[in-house]
DNA sequence: CATCTTATTGGAATAATTCTAATTACTACT
DNA sequence: AGTAGTAATTAGAATTATTCCAATAAGATG
């Protein structure tokens, strides 16, 4: 089995994993965020994706992210007024972003902190997830 | 002087004190944030504005919303997809949102935790905001 | 292979925000 | 007070991001 033909067919269990049928867009979508480690816009993905499959449409895309985000295999990101981000990362981490280049970087967040957070909340509150954003300036950047 | 007149005054020194000038659209719209202890977006602003000034545009609105938080008197916030909400509160909290009823709830956050938050960063990163949103269930709501 | 369901497509519709050019309100001098 | 200069407001147009919709295509089920 060649490389190419085993990538792709990672991609399609992991899409049947989550129930979800391995359609070419699905797995095109979930490629080209795994291969270039950022954090794209809707629109970005749509353009990375049309060098493979000139014929997707931009309204697919975005119905292929909202299942991936469902299914967890994506997750999306808001920072501040703007186009909703996607990040391949699934490990818990917060982000960083940083104020004068616009980049941003993930931060990798170790479970006991994660507890120690969630302490804050006062009894009745049952937070399923936890989001952390840094702002500031970051010394060495190159990723985003 | 009245209580009415006292609190004008008070909006009015909190922007001359931000090098803003007092325009009574900055105070009216700084005067509904405070009031209402919610979580508004612009439109919500927009709308509770017009009936102390009906004249008001909505580019307006934006700008003061964007002069007040450029000046620190009020946060803005980005849950998920959609408008931006503006936030009243000013000392350090972290945001709960309800996901059954789309309330948000603020949660005061210890110096300590910020401090303790801040250790993940590897070296070589600043951070002058740390921004926590929780999301989940919540036993008894009420506000937003 | 007929039927039913699910996914994709392109374009129109909507929502949120920003831009623009014209007016109005202040401020600082004289 | 009068006027030049700057800043703020306004209404509406423009832009951006996203969703909706109706028609087609693809895949699953029996």
């Amino acid at each position: 089995m060649s490389a190419q033909t085993e990538k792709h067919a990672v991609l399609s269990e992991q899409l049947k994993a989550c129930d979800v049928r391995p359609t070419p867009q699905r797995e095109v979508v979930l490629k080209v965020i795994l291969d270039k480690r950022d954090h794209p816009t809707a629109d970005e993905v749509f353009a990375r994706v049309k060098s493979a499959m000139p014929t997707i449409s931009l309204a697919t895309v975005y119905n292929c992210l909202d299942t991936l985000v469902s299914c967890g295999l994506v997750r999306s990101v808001n920072f501040e007024r703007g186009p909703t981000r996607y990040c391949p990362n699934l490990r818990p981490h917060a982000h960083f972003h940083d104020e004068q280049t616009g980049s941003t970087h993930d931060i990798d967040l170790p479970e006991s902190l994660l507890q120690k957070v969630k302490t804050v909340l006062p009894p009745g509150y049952e937070a399923s997830s936890v989001e952390i954003i840094f702002r500031g300036k970051a010394r060495a950047s190159t990723s985003n």
